[in-house]
DNA sequence: CCAAAAGTGTTTTAGCTACACCCATGA
DNA sequence: TCATGGGTGTAGCTAAAACACTTTTGG
């Protein structure tokens, strides 16, 4: 890619990009007995975004989603799905993104095609914390895992997305198979109780919870076991396929 | 409206709505024991359509998706929800746009914004069949029913978009309350049933598909009854609230 | 031995399935 | 009185909830 390219605000309007259409991810990551998204903060302004971007002219939606995952992450094949369309007028806010372009030291004129009315797609992405590199793109100073309960302020209506993601999830907890994408190939029991207790926001009954992901035949039992706690030594699990 | 504005192919490049973004409706009718859905068809052309639009500049999305209902069906509170985002390159095909606008006696001249490349937002619509009026826009030469079972094949992608619609229904059947919006006020427990087998497309059994809704505490029974068949006359149920 | 966490067993309840049965009606 | 469809009763199965219990480990 020309350098040019990696830089949105320098684009013409409608040059490279489809005009009026961009996309927001909210990526979730499971670290530290706790569920954390990743938010970027704009170069000296003060400004927390979920990671997005634009879909190139020749591009298919879901393949720019993908790639500005992996212009952020490092990561390929990442299990993303689609939330909803964020499409009202009011999100349309041209002194936040004008700050943003003057931030970047870059021209703002009236007609600049980022001072545009968006169309939002929003998408949720489950990904393994510890697989990732984080990366910064050139409109951002930082690109950080954020706890669910202290992601700060962020511009436009990206709190609402947010709220939109969990929901959407919430629903179908189960069919998602939250492990498969959240934690690494093998895991505890009390890891995966930890991760639906982190979505659901509620304490689930832990031996209940342990049967059924047993019977559900979806995961298996290694014999490996996890020491140098001060208790009986748990199984590691992993999903099947 | 000015009439200029009643036909979307007289504006010009991002005049009037937003380039690049459209949206299409499944719309749902439930009549003479089949599920229904909307289907319109271009002038001399052989194509049919989902009905669909475009969203104004100063116009939010969801608002754009029930003004073009109301054109088309005369309601108003119709009961509306977002679906899928197809964004794929391959479905800009303008040829396809350039036979309707041709067919409407238009130039095609080849910048016609038509002719440009659109993300389409999908949704589907549960409506009471027998309140509507059915028109055509100005595009079109008709706006009719079509049993599911009998849809014909749609422009574009469009029969992908009604395959996708009945997925994301199927999946939550009974917190969309499907009777209240496809049934009349008042109706009997075998129609209930009827529209459950039209989305499922599979029997249910029908004792208990009863207690099930009974138990529900959703709908109340009237002690009015529905006579005329050479049978016992069923009550007639109403959705509670 | 004790505390802590993992894992198993058991009882109760709730809901669904399948099927038998009775009821009301018009021809 | 019979065919047709509406409505109820009930036995059997399965899954989830609640809780008591046993096991393993480090200190």
């Amino acid at each position: 890619m020309a350098k040019q390219k990696d830089n949105p605000a320098e684009y013409k309007r409608g040059e490279s990009y489809l005009t009026h259409v961009a996309f927001d991810s909210v990526v979730f990551g499971f670290s530290g007995e706790k569920l954390k998204i990743l938010v970027m903060e704009y170069h000296n302004t003060g400004l927390f975004a979920l990671p997005g971007g634009f879909v190139g002219l020749k591009e298919n939606l879901n393949a720019a989603v993908r790639r500005g995952l992996k212009e952020r992450t490092g990561l390929s094949n990442i299990y993303l799905e689609q939330c909803y369309v964020f499409g009202d007028v009011k999100r349309h806010q041209p002194e936040v993104l004008r700050k943003i372009i003057k931030a970047n030291g870059l021209a703002a004129d009236d007609k600049h095609w980022l001072l545009d009315r968006f169309i939002s797609v929003a998408y949720y992405a489950l990904i393994n914390y510890s697989k990732v590199k984080l990366q910064p793109d050139t409109l951002s100073d930082s690109c950080e895992w954020y706890a669910l309960d202290a992601v700060p302020k962020l511009m436009l209506d990206h709190n609402l997305i947010v709220q939109k993601a969990l929901e959407t999830l919430r629903k179908n907890l189960d069919e998602k198979l939250l492990g498969t994408n959240l934690l690494p190939l093998q895991f505890t029991m009390k890891q995966l109780q930890q991760v639906y207790e982190a979505f659901l926001d509620e304490k689930v009954h832990r031996t209940n919870f342990q049967r059924r992901m047993l019977t559900s035949g979806l995961l298996i039992r290694n014999e490996k076991q996890f020491l140098g706690k001060a208790h009986k030594a748990p199984y590691l699990y992993q999903f099947i396929k």
